[in-house]
DNA sequence: CGAGACGAGGTAATCGATGTCACAGCAGTG
DNA sequence: CACTGCTGTGACATCGATTACCTCGTCTCG
């Protein structure tokens, strides 16, 4: 049944014009009569024409397509951000390319080759290489998210690592706690790094006299977390509440707690995940939504698409608390 | 620096062939002399040519590009189902495309649509909708994922609902279990059906007689699962163990039984999810891998593009118990 | 009244790779 | 020796749409 496809030509010779005009039709030039236009817009709805993607991204050397590129597509918090830039997309009428470089950084760059090959209209990377000395002069538009590309004038969009990590701890504070550990990851990325200096900043902020020993940094793969939020609680003067710098070591210091039904210390993630609201008490976090950041990136990139040319920038994408409970617990056995 | 891309004129040129010679050579054609072969070769690598993928898949009609349709691109399930495919993707230098359904047949018809206008190679589907006759004569492989389209031929990887919903129940009683009960979606979808098939089947066999008070279909997005579990804990005669026929009832249900201190309880989750086993005591689950789909499904789909031809085949993807304790806790309590 | 501007539309080249077909040269064959 | 049959090769058309450039009226204005 489904007949051929519709070329432009049928519908050229179905309106009795030229392709040209046809064309001009179809892509808004208005040098055409009212006339001749209707035929043709009747020619394209009788044929069911709609013109094809690939001869036309050839013609004019771009793709309508974008690519993302990110550590692996089935990271909830990528896939999150995927599934927002694909929303905004399809209202384009742009498909959406994704490639993961399983954070190897060889991989990384032979995905963005393809792209590139592909000539995609534009990019959304979260990049985990430190040099992009060969995206410098990048055929299209870029827009980084989650680390911003310190070599690069580039767009981004990323989180702000420490005003988030100082927001959250003096939310505790708010609910009257002074003694606050911090649980997070090593220092090795740039992620870790602002969110232990926002914590100090709250910390010090306060006037509080920082205490190092509250201040544990686990390698949250091997599970480190929940020792050691056991080990500061068994400290002489244990902390009243627990900011964690991150979801895994949320993952992994919760458990603990409930083993030790030690819920009645106050506790904040900076980064959401599954159950976290089912929990008893539920567990106040510190949003970093994806979706904002795949809207922010996506939203960049669409208006330089089409041709706006703003200010290379790095957007912070908002945080905000979302109150469940653990975070609104009221300091307890204050010595 | 980076100079203007080479085009196949350019290899042609430099090698003193022309462009039909050029492409035998990097189509593999073997009607060339192996010294015009040498030439071109080596033309192509001082060029650093590389096909154009648009060009290419204008003339042959067929894009290097598979596409891939979900509900959410964002759900954790189908965000690593795409991660399993495109890991399989890239080594064969085929694309990804995706697009989301959000779960509305009118979106299906639409990014199906948009697929085929790009002219994908093959399409990986988790269809939503009941009525596939407009892909009946599909112009590329279809493979559908965790729904078969009952109404075409196609291939199909899915998982046993019936035979894992078995194994769950079973695997429960093998812990002493005789009173479970079941707390699963209303019976709109195929999956639920049939999960609740197993697990009558797994009473059944057992010679247990049924009792339907020990099954609760909740609407789970509003929360009815925790209500149902403290309901089936107040009956008379309480269950001793509680199979969850899907996650979102797991994650409704679970608060409950924490809450009530009731983690005595049995309970097998059908699906994973995050912090299932960080909770205490960690939760069993039927695994099924979306990782093991994607890859069935990507399998099958890039067979059918190599020219094979096998039988069309539901096929069913591996199902496991992942033991984590609260599947394996005794039956306690029992009257 | 002639010139230039403008509106509406057409012709042919082009994007880059590949399919069709023709052709030259040489080997084997009856 | 004429003929068929390969082998290696290239010229040219083609995929479907767009762009550069041109034509032909008609309108306006000096």
């Amino acid at each position: 049944m489904k007949q051929q496809r519709a070329r432009l030509r049928d519908v050229a010779e179905a309106a009795g014009t030229s392709t040209k005009t046809a064309s001009r039709v179809i892509n808004g030039d208005d040098r055409v009569s009212a006339e001749t236009r209707a035929r043709v817009e009747k020619a394209v709805i009788d044929l069911g024409y709609r013109p094809d993607p690939l001869a036309r991204s050839l013609r004019r050397g771009l793709d309508e397509t974008i690519g993302v590129v990110v550590d692996e597509v089935g990271d909830p918090f990528f896939a999150s951000v995927i599934g927002e830039i694909e929303r905004m997309a399809i209202d384009r009428d742009v498909s959406v390319i994704i490639a993961s470089t399983r954070r190897r950084e060889e991989r990384e760059r032979i995905v963005l080759d393809g792209l590139y090959q592909r000539r995609v209209a534009g990019l959304i990377i979260a990049s985990i290489s430190d040099n992009h000395a060969y995206l410098r002069n990048s055929s299209c538009p870029l827009v980084f998210i989650d680390r911003a590309a310190e070599d690069l004038a580039a767009d981004a969009v990323v989180v702000d690592d420490r005003g988030g990590a100082r927001m959250a701890v003096e939310h505790l504070m708010r609910h009257g706690h002074r003694r606050i550990a911090y649980i997070g990851d090593r220092l090795s990325t740039a992620t870790a790094r602002h969110r232990l200096l926002g914590y100090r900043d709250a910390i010090e902020g306060a006037g509080i006299v920082p205490d190092e020993s509250l201040v544990a940094q686990v390698e949250p793969a091997k599970g480190d977390a929940g020792v050691a939020a056991e080990a500061l609680l068994r400290l002489p003067e244990p902390p009243t509440a627990i900011f964690s710098a991150n979801t895994r070591c949320s993952l992994g210091t919760l458990p603990t707690l409930h083993r030790l039904r030690r819920t009645d210390i106050g506790f904040i993630s900076f980064g959401d995940f599954a159950m976290a609201d089912t929990l008893t008490p539920a567990i106040t976090i510190v949003d970093h939504s994806p979706e904002a950041i795949g809207r922010l990136a996506a939203e960049r990139l669409f208006s330089r698409l089409a041709g706006e040319e703003p200010p290379v920038e790095t957007i912070l994408a908002p945080l905000r608390i979302v109150a469940r409970g653990s975070g609104e617990l009221a300091a307890v056995g204050k010595p």
